[in-house]
DNA sequence: AGTCCCACTTAGAATTGTGACA
DNA sequence: TGTCACAATTCTAAGTGGGACT
């Protein structure tokens, strides 16, 4: 099919869709999320899921019900004869429609607005504004819970280290998980067998997170904590839970008597932002070019990344892209040392070699080898950076904190103060769904 | 105090779009 | 003008956490 062709095809499509991707909100046009149902198929859980493989059956209109404003028309059923399961009016909740999962019929599938929406963004910056009051709290709340490492009552005593790792690991909260899903665990969710105490106050952390993800840390714990772990360990077996006088209700209980609001997940939030603000700051004004202090910026969402334990799987390609790499290093190298050779006699006065199929290349000036020299030189030094770069990042995932942890007024103060192009750093979908943080000051600080 | 229900955010993988280069 | 590599987008699973109910 020819470009043309592809682009008509393309239109058409959208021009059918067209009348799902829109919602009007309190007068004003939204775009809407995911308005397709997802399709029959085999369920794919992550890691060993107990439901893996399990056939997921087709949704019907007769499945789903619609949330409308009430005096708004009634959307035609799309399929003929057919009908919604029930069309509501409540305007407490974001959702425009749902269904229950075939798979678990206790949980739900929701249609939302877009990340774009003002509701999303709304909400979103609301996340970050209350992380941003962490700050005012934070230094009473780890003096609080330095302070209960030691207490006498268990339940106080575990609250306390349970905080302390949240807080210094960016650990999940870890609700209680069914027998029917995969086994993962979260803070309030360790087992013993996953944090071992080596020579102190050295914590090993060994276990699969949310969507099975390995954490694996041997940690420097302040040398209390390695003292109580100890002793939540004492007579229990490897597959009980480290810390048996607490949950996550119980957890976020103590935390809103801290900070209103507060709640585990916040230090997340906290914990990546102002490690994104102090690298970044700390990057100096960075005389450098922008391709440079893009690099700085690239290394402290690495940081951010790997506080957080985002990774994903090295793609299968990894080590075919080295190779090629360095194959491509390999070959200006040698284009560099044969330039090199053309420089030494040229400004002798005499003719180049011939090249390596024995064919008699131009005479060039010395001061034109010269260019060459450099622009081989330029383009090796660029490989092997790319080459570094890729290494480094193979299993780490930078994208997640970017869209759902870093403040985004951090990264648009920064790219104004340094004449960064903001383009640079946030994609057309961050632009569209950071619209509420793109006219911040460029002293913003988190 | 524990359980269930509900609604929302966060997550990596899969799929699709693109632009550079042969 | 096709191919390939990477970026962008889509998909949907898997978390968090509030609140009602028992």
């Amino acid at each position: 099919m020819v470009g043309q062709e592809k682009k008509e095809v393309k239109e058409e499509k959208l021009k059918l869709e067209e009348k799902y991707m829109w919602a009007i909100v309190d007068g004003v046009k939204e775009k809407v999320g995911n308005f397709r149902v997802e399709p029959p198929g085999l369920f794919r859980g992550r890691g060993e899921h107990p439901k893996m493989g399990k056939l997921k059956k087709r949704i019907y209109p007769r499945d789903i019900t619609i949330n409308i404003g009430k005096d708004a028309p009634i959307p035609e059923c799309p399929i003929p004869g057919q009908s919604w399961k029930e069309v509501r009016h409540d305007n407490t909740v974001t959702w425009l429609a749902y269904w229950n999962d075939p798979i678990n019929p206790k949980e739900f599938k929701y249609v939302f607005l877009a990340a774009s929406s003002t509701l999303k963004g709304q909400s979103d910056k609301e996340k970050y504004e209350k992380a941003r009051k962490l700050k005012d709290y934070i230094e009473g709340i780890r003096t609080t819970y330095t302070n209960n490492f030691g207490s006498k009552d268990m339940t106080r005593q575990q609250i306390a280290v349970a905080t302390y790792l949240i807080d210094r690991l960016a650990l999940r909260a870890g609700n209680e998980k069914d027998d029917d899903e995969a086994d993962t665990v979260g803070c309030c969710t360790l087992k013993v067998e996953n944090v071992k105490p080596l020579d102190p106050p050295i914590l090993e952390f060994d276990f699969l997170g949310k969507d099975s993800i390995k954490y694996y840390k041997q940690f420097e714990a302040d040398p209390a904590v390695y003292k109580a772990v100890k002793k939540f360990r004492e007579g229990k077996s490897g597959s009980d839970d480290l810390f048996d006088k607490l949950d996550t209700s119980k957890l976020n209980t103590h935390l809103k008597e801290l900070m209103p609001g507060l709640t585990a997940k916040v230090f997340r939030t906290f914990n990546a932002s102002v490690t994104l603000d102090d690298m970044l700051a700390k990057g100096g004004a960075g005389s450098g070019e922008v391709p440079e202090k893009i690099a700085n910026y690239q290394h402290a969402n690495k940081e951010v990344a790997i506080i957080c334990n985002h990774q994903r799987t090295v793609s299968k390609s990894h080590s075919a892209q080295m190779d090629r790499l360095q194959t491509r290093i390999d070959e200006a190298k040698a284009e560099l040392s044969e330039l090199e050779t053309d420089l030494a006699r040229a400004k002798k006065g005499k003719p180049p070699l011939k090249d390596s199929n024995g064919k008699q290349k131009r005479n060039l000036s010395p001061e034109a080898i010269e260019k060459k020299i450099q622009s081989a030189k330029t383009k090796i030094d660029k490989y092997e950076r790319d080459m570094r770069s890729k290494e480094d990042l193979k299993e780490i995932a930078l994208g997640t904190s970017k869209i759902n942890y870093l403040d985004p007024r951090i990264t648009v103060a920064w790219c104004k103060r340094n004449e960064v192009p903001i383009e640079k750093i946030f994609n057309k979908s961050l632009l569209a769904k950071f619209s509420w943080a793109m006219d911040c000051d460029p002293s913003f600080r988190f």
